[in-house]
DNA sequence: TCCTGTTTTCGCAGCGCTGCGAAAAGGACG
DNA sequence: CGTCCTTTTCGCAGCGCTGCGAAAACAGGA
């Protein structure tokens, strides 16, 4: 087979060999597990790799080994503090174990997702991290059909494929709920974005009201056509302050959006919180100097990632994991906006 | 070699071939040139393939075709709206072209870049997505030894190793010190995030204090030791207003930090822009909708990603590239800040 | 010096696929 | 029915590496 060399690797595995004069096999074992070669050829192979700068071939070494370094990860979006952030820690913890993140943009669409995932088992990965638990059928079965470590993260409660890691969206809406019942607001709202779009902000939002529902208060619901897009929240602000002038507080799927739902207050000059409180959600950088300081609630972000971590690294090591359904939790930051 | 598999590929090509009754090689034929298979046998086929569930498994491809459809990126941050948004297009144009991102962060490290490409290289990678000039020696070699088409992104200027995709950040600063000058501000300030960490940053500055000079007007420089932290960037606020209250106007590296100094303000009752005036950089979404609606630059978030694409898609398909310098310039967003 | 046990090195048969060149199957026409 | 040309299918030799089992080298003791 005579090719064009097109981004070729050129200096293989065998040219080190040959400058080392040992056999192949044994500059790989010496890739592989260093001390099994004597320190004299170790020396000398490292030397001729140097020398001609070899770079092993990932593919022929996963084809050879049928078993790849690959972690392929599955977020609806990585525009989008919450999931970068988890991404940024999951990726950061895996390298240094010598993995290698494979990601894909779901765009919130499970029939995406569906392909998505096919590419990504093409990879023949050595784990697999989906966002939540909302999978169309054949994923589903194309999962279970592996053998594959799988995460379902951000999310936590259905029973899972195999290991989850994430929390309670619909805890996460009781907690605010309590905080503002605990404040005395009866007269509230819950302002999303598409509910279509993110499941997490519903249950959120469910939890929310169920929670206000049993105290007998009263709960508006008011739902973006698109994104957290400030202008938008803020034309919605507008409008629940014209129809339900009685409004006390207003809980948000996110903190973009109630920034947009402060800086509406401020232009219609409405207190907060004596007018009217506002709540966040995710505890960004900036809640914490809005003017008032906004009360939200902290997403376990980080942690979510470095759980992920090690759950995959011990079961990709054969260890025996005790823990493989992790509720992280959240704490609720009360500032002067409620 | 009997081997335990792990998550090994199931079914092969072979698999499907023999349920086919056809050679392994017009499956192959099927998957890759699908219209030079005769219409009865690609139904067969496509049966089998269905019926077995088979997934191809690229490491063996691209092993024996020595080329992937690995495209590799090094940004500083994912965690970074400006790089994430340009992540997420490429990948959705590059997807399409059936290409698979591997995605690596530097973390503002040239070292730890050279780190990432290593290991980016050894997967035989179809292209090369660089963030700005800075590489160490190394990096360089590597990078000048391989024929991979490579692409360095988000800046604009330097000779470049290959294509360049982005705009400078030096004209980015003295757009903003034109708009400054043009409403009549001398007495002005340039508050940053850390120059070690972003060059570009830096650029931006340096473009800003040129124009601003050459106007005979004076710049404060204050640095934040740390990320765009609001809370951080209200504190230097605070101390530019002590210290220098003479101050006309402020320009910030990013819109973060913008926000931050505008709730400074607005927290010590310093009216925006009569008082001083604020602009920001990078049009995010917020921006429109702050009180005032805040002045600033919006960079070519997505289209950056675009012309990535579209340029290595062209390399790829051995294309003759007519232009693959870019500068795609920026557009200042006057708003009522300033 | 020979024997035995241990450490180090090597040879070889794949991993699952691609892509060339050749063989086989079809088609058109005399 | 045979010939020639086109279309379709197939066989085979790798791609660069791994990992087993065996061979070689070394070390220590009798």
């Amino acid at each position: 087979m005579t090719r064009r060399r097109r981004g070729t690797q050129r200096v293989t595995m065998e040219d080190v060999a040959r400058l080392a004069s040992v056999s192949p096999s044994t500059v790989s074992l010496y890739l592989r597990r260093p001390a099994e070669v004597s320190p004299v050829r170790a020396q000398t192979i490292q030397a001729a790799i140097d020398r001609l700068g070899y770079l092993p071939n990932t593919m022929a070494g996963g084809l050879a080994s049928s078993r790849s370094k690959i972690i392929g990860v599955l977020v609806p979006t990585i525009t989008n503090s919450f999931f970068s952030e988890t991404l940024e820690t999951l990726e950061h913890h895996l390298r240094r174990a010598g993995y290698q993140l494979l990601i894909g943009n779901t765009e919130f669409d499970v029939e995406r997702e569906e392909e998505l995932l096919r590419s990504l088992m093409s990879w023949n990965p050595a784990g697999l991290v989906l966002t939540g638990f909302a999978h169309n059928r054949k994923t589903r079965a194309l999962l279970l059909n592996s053998e594959v470590p799988i995460v379902e993260m951000w999310d936590y409660g259905s029973p899972g494929l195999d290991m989850v890691v994430g929390f309670s969206h619909f805890q996460c809406g009781r907690l605010m709920a309590e905080h503002f019942l605990a404040a005395g607001y009866r007269q509230v709202a819950f302002i999303s974005t598409r509910f279509a779009r993110d499941i997490r902000a519903h249950d959120r939002y469910e939890g929310f009201r169920q929670c206000m529902e049993e105290a007998g208060a009263h709960v508006v619901k008011k739902e973006l056509a698109g994104r957290s897009d400030t202008r938008e929240t803020g034309d919605i602000m507008h409008r629940l302050m014209v129809d339900e002038p009685e409004i006390e507080a207003v809980a948000c799927s996110n903190d973009m959006v109630a920034l947009g739902v402060m800086l509406e207050c401020q232009r219609q000059g409405w207190a907060i919180p004596h007018r009217v409180a506002v709540a966040g959600f995710g505890n960004q950088d900036f809640t914490g100097s809005t003017v008032p300081p906004m009360t939200t609630i902290e997403p376990p972000r980080q942690a979510i990632g470095e759980n992920i971590a090690r759950l995959l690294i011990n079961r990709l090591r054969g260890e025996s994991c005790d823990q493989t359904l992790l509720d992280l939790g959240v704490r609720l930051i009360a500032r002067e906006s409620t």
